[in-house]
DNA sequence: CAATCAATCTTGACGCTGTCAAAATATAAG
DNA sequence: CTTATATTTTGACAGCGTCAAGATTGATTG
């Protein structure tokens, strides 16, 4: 969208910015592979090397873009708990749906914010680690409430389980994203199936 | 360990599998994005170009690599099966844990074989898909005994099951290989606690 | 055995990538 | 105005996947 001003002028001023939205685009067209640093800055008008003045490497730069996208995801998880209107149970029904409903829709910038690229160990970023942590804090939080409240099982250690969930919307969410099952006919039926399922599975263990 | 034979003739006569064997070893050491085709040849003592002859593509090698990581596996499962000494909640739990062990004793196979690079649309190759295949029937069919010995939720469609178990301990893995549990300390450890956890509430939901 | 053919391997080249070094230019500070 | 600092540029290097054309070998057939 707003991508570059074409300014004419020798410093752009809007660089850094400037980089990361069309990233941002990029990112979500063609997927981290299709993202390189040379096609970035003749987009935004400017040559091969200005965006080294603003990001030390390609990996600081992915490391942003993925911070920028768990600010975003933060904000939406706050704003789905505050849409507490319905019941605990359907609570964790929509968190089940949000997260796969999120990742689904913009595969390109999950993949990026929990791929290997980044998190690989030396590329994690301190900033990006400072953006990404609070979310998982968030989600601890409300699967504790969950638990507090007979939504799921209240025996469970809190950090385990929420890291059993994790891993299980995790994993379903790659196993579509990365072609794993085939997104061919009518995928989103089949996937609604598996979450219910899911959250089947997590509900009864509630009550056993 | 046997990558080449160091022939001096002009044919090379193994090529194919000694390129197997280097881009083995090659993936165990540096991951997908260390294994390059020039250096695959160069270390088996050929030109740069002499793969092609053998492998259409970087992906088509790639796909050899996994399918005949996915044979392995099957064999694997399938002598799991075998000792089936001990009661089948017991055999769940280790169904569990050596499909931690696996993945995490060969991160950068188990990132290959279940990776977007090799099942993103248009890469995966037939050969690929009936290594793969199998697998997944396997295990489907182990959860389908476990839902009739009463193991599992016998009530869940057994699909849907399969791969609400499968998705998380894919997720689960993908969260340690990845780095995004880190992996410093008593790792081990944390990731057998999370297993159990995984376990108990799969186990339980079958008593609901 | 000799000639032909197909399989295999090599050299050369192209465009793409990330990134460093050094030079040019614009802005800010003294 | 001069000096320093931040920003951008051009040039260059090594690496990558891969195509095209030529060289070499092993197998096939007359």
């Amino acid at each position: 969208m707003s991508n570059s001003p074409e300014k004419t002028s020798y410093h752009h001023g809007e660089l850094y910015n400037s980089l990361l939205n069309a990233a941002h685009s990029m990112l979500a067209e063609g997927g981290i592979e299709a993202l390189s640093l040379r096609k970035l800055a003749e987009q935004v008008g400017v040559s091969r090397t200005a965006p080294y003045h603003h990001f030390k490497d390609k990996n600081e730069l992915l490391c942003a873009l993925a911070a920028d996208g768990f600010k975003r995801k933060q904000a939406a998880i706050a704003q789905l708990s505050l849409h507490s209107t319905s019941n605990p149970t359907q609570q964790f029904k929509d968190f089940v749906y949000d997260y796969i409903k999120h990742a689904t829709a913009n595969p390109e910038l999950y993949d990026l914010m929990f791929g290997r690229p980044i998190w690989k160990t030396g590329s994690s970023n301190p900033q990006l680690q400072s953006h990404a942590y609070p979310v998982f804090q968030q989600q601890l939080a409300l699967i504790k409430s969950w638990q507090q409240q007979g939504v799921l099982d209240s025996e469970a250690d809190t950090l385990r389980l929420s890291q059993v969930i994790w891993s299980t919307l995790h994993g379903l969410t790659r196993l579509v994203i990365d072609g794993i099952y085939d997104s061919s006919d009518s995928n989103s039926h089949q996937v609604k199936a598996m979450c219910d399922c899911a959250i089947k599975q997590f509900l009864s263990a509630a009550k056993g």
